[in-house]
DNA sequence: GTCATTGCAAAGCATTTGCAAGTCG
DNA sequence: CGACTTGCAAATGCTTTGCAATGAC
């Protein structure tokens, strides 16, 4: 990652080694406050506006994988950077992931079908997790007919 | 639609009903500013505050279909209101979509593998449309490799 | 007549931008 | 040294919220 970094000019400054930390060492998917805050553990007037230059310029370099949210903030990978499906849920916020091969045929199958050159894709499946399925459950059935998705 | 709100208790106001019919016809997917000012050309006091929660209402009915984008206004689907692909258009923002019976059972067998109780999903393709796929390649080569995904 | 709904304006929030000061190479 | 970066603050843009006035049922 430093490597992509240098070899194309840019500078490794140590505000930038910090950030490339916490995303390859991120077991989840943190979002820009999340880095900002573990960042500031070192470097305490660390600035957000480094943190979403230095993840633009890693996004641009295909060393960081950003999920969107309109509706929350956005969380990103740096541990796996090739689009993959990610399980959201809707209750918690947890994002888990998994493998899949074959989503890059698919995604290409369906871009070939309408025409479209394919640059990139998303696969987000919405539900509950194990364990938030686990507390409606705790918790009584007046819950269950009510999950909302947003 | 208009059955799925009355039949709940809402009431049936004339925005609403425009709103519905903008949602109805359009064919590509409108953004709720595009959806205003297509109604205020029926009622020009039409407030956005009305759009959303109309849109809000019937998202909820299961009526409408919403696509979030951080970056861009959120676009919302009236006509098929289950989850499919979408093509999204990175250099002009066009959507297409297209059929995919295959794609829930996939969703549902992801969520399984990590032990989620499905709710939703979305799957985005993001490539060149054909419009712009042909503009490119008219305006010469320099271009080609400098396509950016964001 | 009531209470959901409307319309306007103000608030919210993640992200972006402007710019002077700082520093990597 | 010079250009790229930083960090702070202000700006952006979509969406949400507060609230008095309105109107559907």
């Amino acid at each position: 990652m430093v490597e992509a970094l240098a070899s194309r000019g840019h500078r490794v400054t140590p505000q930038r080694l910090a950030i490339l930390e916490v995303l390859a060492k991120s077991e989840g998917h943190p979002t820009a406050n999340q880095i900002l805050r573990r960042v500031q553990r070192r470097f305490p007037m660390a600035g957000k506006a480094t943190v979403y230059n230095t993840i633009r310029l890693l996004k641009d370099l295909g060393q960081v994988l950003e999920l969107e949210f309109r509706d929350a903030a956005n969380r990103y990978d740096g541990n796996m950077p090739e689009p993959h499906p990610h399980l959201v849920c809707t209750r918690c916020g947890r994002i888990d992931e998994v493998m899949s091969p074959s989503l890059h045929e698919t995604a290409s199958r369906v871009a070939d079908e309408v025409g479209y050159e394919l640059l990139s894709h998303r696969f987000d499946v919405y539900g509950l997790c194990p364990s938030c399925r686990e507390e409606l459950h705790r918790d009584g059935d007046e819950v269950k007919g009510g999950a909302v998705v947003r």
